[in-house]
DNA sequence: CTCCCGATAT
DNA sequence: ATATCAGGAG
């Protein structure tokens, strides 16, 4: 029994309407793959994760080739990602752990997903929900902005954000919804010039910005 | 809390 | 020039 008010039924229902088909939009072919393309996601644009993966994922493939990879030659390879030196380290450091404790698989829970490398409960959540099925609610930049723009939250920290929203939110709709939420913060709730005047929630939305802002 | 960091839009 | 981008570690 979720505690929804009537607002809330009819943003999760507009939003479920304007977004039916939700899937990641990261390229990958294995759930290995994912895990490293997400991990390069963050402050970055999936266009360019996108980009850098094509060449990537065609010298590294496996937990095997990363975690042998050379060090500089990664750092090469996604240096147009940012952040590049952590990443490839964390992406190096997780190759490894996963080859040496979990048998070379993606593990398929939260517990040992954060434990690897680089990997926090945003990057888990996407991997559950993309690759097991199992409901995870991702906070990432958009879904913490936008879950305080439309007062689905009164946090700022994300493991809070992610905790509110799992209380307001069925269990079969979080994977779906935390997607819908980035579509829509790309689109048209954007971090800088929220796009109000076209907005699809602006009815039901506390922040909306009102005419001639 | 700070640091990591290149690409892009404004 | 500045803000922002599928964050996470120390």
């Amino acid at each position: 029994m979720k505690t929804q008010n009537t607002r809330t039924r009819e943003i999760l229902k507009i939003l479920r309407a304007r977004y039916p088909d939700v899937k990641t939009q990261l390229r990958h072919k294995t759930p290995f793959q994912l895990l490293v393309a997400t991990i390069l996601s963050a402050q970055c644009t999936d266009r360019q994760v996108n980009a850098a993966t094509e060449k990537l994922f065609r010298h590294f493939k496996t937990p095997e080739d990363f975690s042998g990879a050379d060090t500089a030659a990664l750092e090469n390879l996604i240096k147009s990602t940012g952040f590049y030196r952590n990443k490839a380290a964390n992406i190096k450091n997780c190759a490894r752990q996963i080859v040496e404790r979990f048998d070379g698989q993606v593990p398929d829970n939260l517990e040992d997903l954060v434990s690897l490398a680089g990997v926090g409960r945003k990057t888990a959540n996407i991997v559950l929900g993309a690759v097991f099925g199992i409901p995870g609610m991702v906070v990432d930049t958009h879904v913490a902005r936008i879950s305080v723009r439309l007062g689905l939250t009164g946090n700022k920290d994300p493991e809070k954000i992610e905790k509110d929203l799992m209380k307001i939110i069925t269990e079969e709709d979080w994977n779906d919804f935390s997607l819908r939420l980035i579509f829509f913060g790309r689109q048209i709730c954007r971090a800088k010039n929220p796009d109000c005047e076209n907005c699809f929630l602006s009815h039901l939305c506390p922040a909306k910005k009102e005419n001639g802002k």
